[in-house]
DNA sequence: TTGTGTTTTACGACCTCC
DNA sequence: GGAGGTCGTAAAACACAA
């Protein structure tokens, strides 16, 4: 069955797993410890049976915490996440940068919106939780996240685009995810964001070579920047463009 | 309503690192 | 050998034009 593999594999993933402290402590620099968090290995139990209701308040009530505010519901574990966590305090006090663009997009994603608004939300919730255990073959294999969860899993992506242990472990504790979910999301994310770094380079390009005068290379990429800055100032406009895209 | 294109989860294969 | 990385892909969820 489905499920008894995802367990048999988020255990064996995630149990015991001090072996990799050193590497992670060199790749990650900011990891001081690792948790095994039980109960929330099965990746498929929010999705057969329920979901955090925290994750349920409309959306005009947890647009509210888009300023450092704490989870509707205050959630104790995310407050915690949030007075410990550095990058999240910091990132999420209004002021220029990604945020406020999130917010702004939160908000137009409010109940009058057109596109998924607190009671799609909602519904997807229903839905999800309505289903049986999931198989890649047969029913509904894929949950969908709700926009909270993808706010702050976006939030933390703009903290960084590789999570530390210990944040995943915080994240998916108080998003009610597995671990292995935030892993995988963090993976998807970043495949997304090379997917659009891709597509605008070859858009500039294109531009540049269909109107070479208005856009010389020299020009597209300064001479004294590397090809990584130039990408890496492509990669924060995508940023901002791929959040406008979400929520 | 339906067909179609895009986005979002989730996985397997394969690779690198320790 | 195990963990997490990328890459490619499946399939559900979604958006939108016709």
């Amino acid at each position: 069955m489905y499920m008894s593999y995802l367990l048999d594999k988020e255990t064996g993933m995630y149990s015991n797993s001090i072996r990799r402290q050193t590497q992670n402590f060199m790749q990650y620099g900011e990891f001081t410890s690792y948790h095994h968090v039980t109960g929330i290995s099965d990746p498929h139990a929010q999705t057969t049976s329920l979901w955090n209701p925290v994750y349920e308040a409309p959306l005009e009530q947890w647009s509210l915490y888009g300023h450092s505010a704490g989870f509707p519901g205050s959630n104790p574990v995310m407050e915690q996440i949030r007075v410990s966590s550095p990058e999240l305090t910091s990132i999420s006090p209004a002021g220029p940068g990604i945020l406020p663009s999130l917010d702004s997009r939160t908000r137009q994603y409010s109940p009058d919106s057109q596109r998924r608004n607190s009671y799609t939300g909602i519904r997807r919730n229903i839905h999800s939780s309505s289903t049986g255990g999931k198989t890649r073959t047969k029913d509904k294999y894929r949950v969908v996240y709700t926009d909270q969860q993808r706010l702050e899993l976006e939030k933390e992506f703009q903290s960084s685009r590789y999570i530390t242990i210990r944040r995943k472990t915080e994240l998916s504790l108080g998003l009610s995810l597995s671990e292995r979910q935030v892993k995988i999301w963090f993976q998807n994310r970043r495949a997304k964001e090379r997917k659009i770094t891709k597509k605008k380079i070859l858009l500039s390009q294109q531009a540049s070579t269909t109107t070479p005068t208005l856009t010389p290379p020299s020009l597209a990429y300064p001479s004294n920047g590397s090809i990584a800055t130039s990408c890496s100032s492509l990669l924060s406009e995508t940023i901002s463009t791929t959040i406008k895209e979400e929520f």
